[in-house]
DNA sequence: GTTAAGATCTGCT
DNA sequence: GCAGATCTTAACG
């Protein structure tokens, strides 16, 4: 099903530089299964959270229990609750017990697109469905019982399209909504796509 | 037990 | 472009 979003993480980079892992990324699809049907998304943005030298990371003051998940294995998936409303939605990089993860801040919506703007409120514009992080948990329904799945499997996961892989022009920033070590460019997005959160 | 801050979004100006 | 909503988490006493 996800051969490809496995041996990213498994081959490639178990030895894991969660940067290039951001980086390699975007592209790919992720993809959820519900009975209220399909949904799915390229992802065109994502912010690197490493455990050395970054404040900024939930990892850096230690493992807690909302950040245990982060130390877990590499491919997980890393959902918690901000801001008294929405949910983030990451994926864990880095050897267990590291504490790095990428979080996935965009994504272009493909398949499901009347699911996602059921879920997101009647008059929402397609432009606006993923283009966040806490927009795209709820367009994908993604909650905190997503915490700890494995997004090689079912009914959350992740897979190469190929798509316009090659071609992609990727840009690196500062990332965004943070204010510690903000001179770090760890965010990374598809250059000109239409989707960005901003 | 109490408090301050946060990897955000929406609506209004 | 900006302020308010809203509540969990973690730090501190």
């Amino acid at each position: 099903m996800s051969d490809n979003y496995r041996t990213l993480l498994n081959k490639a980079f178990l030895d894991c530089d969660t940067v290039e892992v951001a980086r390699k990324l975007l592209g790919f699809s992720l993809c959820r299964e519900s009975e209220e049907g399909l949904v799915s998304g390229i992802i065109v943005e994502t912010e690197a959270y490493l455990s050395k030298n970054d404040p900024a990371c939930h990892a850096s003051r230690g493992k807690t229990r909302r950040n245990r998940t982060m130390f877990g294995p590499p491919g997980l998936a890393y959902v918690y609750f901000i801001y008294g409303n929405y949910y983030c939605f990451n994926v864990v990089t880095g050897q267990e017990g590291q504490g790095e993860a990428v979080l996935i801040r965009a994504l272009e919506p493909v398949e499901g697109l009347l699911l996602m703007q059921k879920r997101r409120g009647k008059k929402c514009p397609v432009g606006n469905l993923t283009s966040g992080p806490g927009k795209l948990c709820q367009a994908f329904a993604i909650d905190q019982a997503f915490d700890g799945h494995d997004l090689a499997t079912k009914p959350l996961y992740l897979k190469n399209t190929n798509f316009t892989r090659g071609a992609l022009t990727v840009k690196s920033t500062p990332r965004i909504g943070v204010s510690a070590a903000s001179d770090k460019c760890l965010r990374f997005i598809i250059d000109g796509n239409h989707y960005l959160s901003r």
